[in-house]
DNA sequence: TAGATGTGCAACCGATGGTTGCATAACTCG
DNA sequence: CGAGTTATGCAACCATCGGTTGCACATCTA
């Protein structure tokens, strides 16, 4: 296994969702099915602006969609981007624990070695 | 199953596991068991100073543990901590997952119903 | 002891998440 | 239709943060 790993992930999705403001956001459309920045902002601790500010990016990387109706413009997730998204934080996750788990074998090993020493007392 | 979803994730361990540079720091102290400032400033598109910064972050939230040698101060990975953080990163995934599947059923059982009524017509 | 090397601290800069304030567009109801 | 409400957009401003440069101090080493 290479030392390099594959954790060539599209940066713009991992900081959109890195945002906690924005996590809860697309929570809150999920759940919702859609939503405005009035709405959302509403039921977040920050003002409609911060909320459209945020919903602006999230509609730049594609993870929402915007469809304007009348004077509102209503917001809804982007699913499939979300997956992809989904599936990409999940790599960083597992490539982690792909490192971690390689440590702990070597660490093991080590531990053996000396134990074997050890015994050779 | 509740709307509100279990993503109580420790914020700290989040946003410090959210920056590229301290993931490519986490990364470099996982492969070489251990560096300074100094040695992993050379490593990294940044000087010395910022990487000194982001050790003092990790430090506070536990990922990262120091320990001076002579004029030196080295670092190395706090594995449980760092196994804990990225456990907590996959549950967030974990949590869209379902999330997202269970909109998929929806969704399904929308178009099934459609399906249905325009057989009847 | 003198010079080289590692660390720490402080000031500064640009991007960004957040705020307030105001202007404008679009509904709603006399 | 016209007045008032409501949703959005835009601009200025502030704090924080990742990053830089510059300098002082501590520690090795020749």
């Amino acid at each position: 296994m290479s030392t390099e790993m594959a954790e060539r992930i599209d940066d713009d999705l991992w900081s959109a969702v890195g945002d906690p403001t924005r996590r809860r956001m697309l929570d809150l459309l999920l759940m919702q099915g859609e939503g405005t920045a009035t709405t959302l902002g509403q039921q977040l601790p920050v003002t409609r602006q911060a909320v459209a500010k945020h919903l602006s990016v999230l509609d730049r990387v594609g993870l929402v969609r915007a469809s304007p109706a009348g004077r509102e413009k209503r917001y809804r997730v982007d699913e499939a981007q979300l997956a992809r998204a989904v599936a990409q934080l999940s790599s960083v996750g597992a490539a982690w624990d792909a490192r971690l788990q390689r440590i702990k074998r070597i660490a093991e090993r080590i531990q053996n070695t000396q134990q074997e020493k050890r015994q050779e007392d």
